[in-house]
DNA sequence: CTTAATGCAAAGGCTTTGCATAGTT
DNA sequence: AACTATGCAAAGCCTTTGCATTAAG
């Protein structure tokens, strides 16, 4: 079943994987899902310090670095030398899509969720023409656009 | 006219913006030039210092740089913390297109050139319902499949 | 000659690691 | 009680910057 909120269900998955449910982790997680987009770690931390100034960076690192393997967060990295986090909807799904717009002007993130015809069928013929000519077993992929959002395109 | 070869005209694209040519740019070319791939800023520093000694890690960068924004080479960023260049067959073109097969085991890096008729399909409905629906304008776009190489997959 | 380019060393920014302490299960 | 998680400080990496020197046009 499918729409109970990004991050649904985080204990359990860290539980079953032999992590512990932390204070930290609890507030980080609730952190982002409060959240809109995609937050850096220094964004996390900021907010999560607000909350409980007993936490530190270092377990915001170490924190998001357990939740990207357990598929509760997705980890992206967009180029400009910092890495964005965000909940999954789906944890099994983690790795599939990864569709973005990218302002190249303010950096602004949108996610792209729009799964046209055309891209189904441009992906089911890329897979099989791409595994057979470059023997190539492919698991997921990245497609993203960039140019220029509404704002710094006015 | 095409096929001269990776880098072919740099000297006067690059005099036509004011830069000089000068020794270390033409060994830093004539490294990417001989090598296949996507190199780091590191590699080609370590292959251009053997050929000339007086070359630092700082002209590589600075170097680098400046190609890019001519558009001779093209940077890329595939998520370990490096960024990888690589010549642009066509610098008019060299945003266009940054399509590739990332081995997530080895982390080789496959150039995929094979434009099948669904990609270009997709692309230009994408382009065309995205720019409407987010109001958002596409200069360019990056396509990436992950998953395990020949080699990895064995 | 004039001004861009270079090299070295130092600084920056993000992320990771070492180690003693605190907290979960 | 046993062992994971945390925090702080320090270290690591890649990349950029400051400044005096060198070299291209």
């Amino acid at each position: 079943m499918r729409g109970q909120g990004r991050g649904h269900g985080w204990r359990d998955r860290l539980a079953g994987r032999g992590a512990r449910i932390t204070g930290p982790r609890s507030v980080i997680i609730g952190v982002m899902q409060a959240s809109e987009g995609h937050l850096s770690a220094s964004d996390i931390y900021i907010k999560a310090h607000e909350i409980n100034p007993g936490i530190g960076l270092t377990t915001v690192y170490r924190t998001l670095d357990i939740l990207s393997q357990a598929g509760i967060v997705q980890k992206f990295d967009f180029g400009d030398g910092t890495a964005r986090f965000e909940l999954s909807d789906d944890p099994e799904q983690s790795r599939r899509h990864h569709h973005h717009l990218v302002c190249r002007s303010c950096g602004k993130i949108t996610d792209y969720t729009d799964f046209i015809k055309e891209e189904m069928e441009f992906l089911k013929k890329a897979e099989t023409e791409l595994s057979k000519k470059h023997n190539f077993k492919i698991e997921y992929h990245m497609i993203r656009f960039y140019g220029l959002c509404k704002e710094c395109n006015a």
